[in-house]
DNA sequence: ACAAAAGTGTTGGAGATACACCCATGA
DNA sequence: TCATGGGTGTATCTCCAACACTTTTGT
């Protein structure tokens, strides 16, 4: 426990200050295929069509007085005005290289009071219905926008390797909870329900199987409504209802 | 992302100092129950017996060139001398209200040389045969020793609670890996194997049928040998062994 | 002899899989 | 009329749950 080497003799060089942040991975289905909402972040006097812009994930440090959790949500509702989004803690990422590129070292020497501290970044991954996502407007300097998960560009830091996490966690975590729900609009199609099935899962299904599996959920209710203005047989809606025991 | 609140101005008091730590719920098998491991540390000053000794999980600071990682495996290495220990990351504990007991904070008074520093702590947990643990020797200082999981005493910090958690997520963890064979000892019994899962499932299993089901895993192989010195008919004995593809 | 855990098969029901055609709409 | 996704039932197979008695050893 106490043992003393040459890397880190006790004392200070084995307390070192460290910086906190939270990372938030937010996925949106928008009834189609997964997208991923990413910042774009001028650096001070540069405009944001410029080529030096840094794209990241949404995250922010901790602040003295909350806790990981209230990060998390804060971070979230700065870029949407939903309450009660699904968010989930899933991996803490501190190798003492995460921050490798001179474009990320340049935007810490702008942007943080201690751009040299090592920083730890507590993962979460988020779900929204896309359809009732109210984006915050932009603001001169950051803009959020959705990017689809099959063609992310390069991200600032170790975000690309954030979101395959998290991405991966979300694949373990909806076979076990019903997380899935949180990705739908009030009203959904069987056809959107079974496609992002088939993107969480990576698999095809059986269509006529997986709405024989719908039939047995409960919480999953027919309305008395079509779609419209679809170019093919409209499709009936169905809602997500909680049951209460 | 730059609203100025009262509470977190940007600038200095939005990015104090943390200190960060991993703390390492060490799980074992002895074939009979599931144990943890505690760490006994003496205030300097005070003797082992004393009722003012500190009780926790094994952990510490990371130091300054690591990743949480390695620090999670430089912790367990400093108990056992055992190379290859499954470990894996599982939640980060950053409540402000972290450490909240007087005990608490007089330890980190003369242990920190930041006693005052809001300590973010990633916990892992790690899964040892009890069998082949090899404990390394007491130091004056403090003590390393197992206990059962179901009587635990009052731990420092939120150290209660991090079980807790490391016990709920291995729950889940082990019905999609194949993890529970890091508990158990080079050569088990189907008796000790089926013991193992009722207790990580927290139900009773059918003898015949979890039987048929082990019969049907290629890993799990029959030995040419029997228990011995057991008060009633020996078992036969089997082995793991890792699938080669 | 007794106590204590080891060891051993069958059956019925539920759930998973595989599979092909017609329908309603907008362009 | 064509293109597009919506919608529907049956037969088979696999997997899971339920269940009770005999065996081997040490004391």
């Amino acid at each position: 426990m106490m043992t003393k080497t040459p890397n880190a003799p006790n004392g200070d060089a084995a307390s070192i200050p460290f910086d906190v942040s939270v990372d938030n991975v937010v996925f949106g289905f928008d009834g189609d295929i997964l997208q991923v909402l990413l910042i774009r972040q001028g650096l001070p006097g540069e405009d944001m069509e410029s080529d030096r812009f840094h794209m990241a994930v949404p995250g922010d440090l901790i602040y003295p007085a909350e806790s990981l959790d209230q990060a998390a949500y804060r971070i979230l509702s700065n870029l949407t005005s939903l309450e009660g989004i699904y968010l989930k803690q899933f991996h803490a990422f501190g190798a003492p290289g995460r921050v490798f590129e001179e474009k990320d070292r340049e935007w810490l020497r702008r942007m943080r009071p201690h751009p040299e501290r090592r920083v730890v970044t507590i993962g979460y991954y988020s779900l929204v219905a896309m359809a009732e996502y109210e984006p915050v407007p932009s603001s001169f300097a950051s803009r959020a926008e959705w990017c689809p998960l099959a063609d992310l560009p390069r991200l600032a830091f170790d975000h690309n390797a954030i979101v395959a996490a998290a991405l991966e966690q979300l694949r373990a975590d909806v076979q076990q909870e019903n997380l899935i729900f949180e990705l739908l609009p009030e009203k959904f199609t069987l056809g959107q329900f079974q496609r992002l099935h088939e993107i969480i899962l990576d698999k095809e299904l059986d269509k006529r199987n997986f709405r024989k599996n719908v039939k047995k959920m409960a919480e999953v209710v027919a309305l008395d409504e079509k779609q419209e203005g679809v170019l093919h047989k409209p499709a009936q809606l169905y809602t997500y209802r909680k049951l209460e025991d």
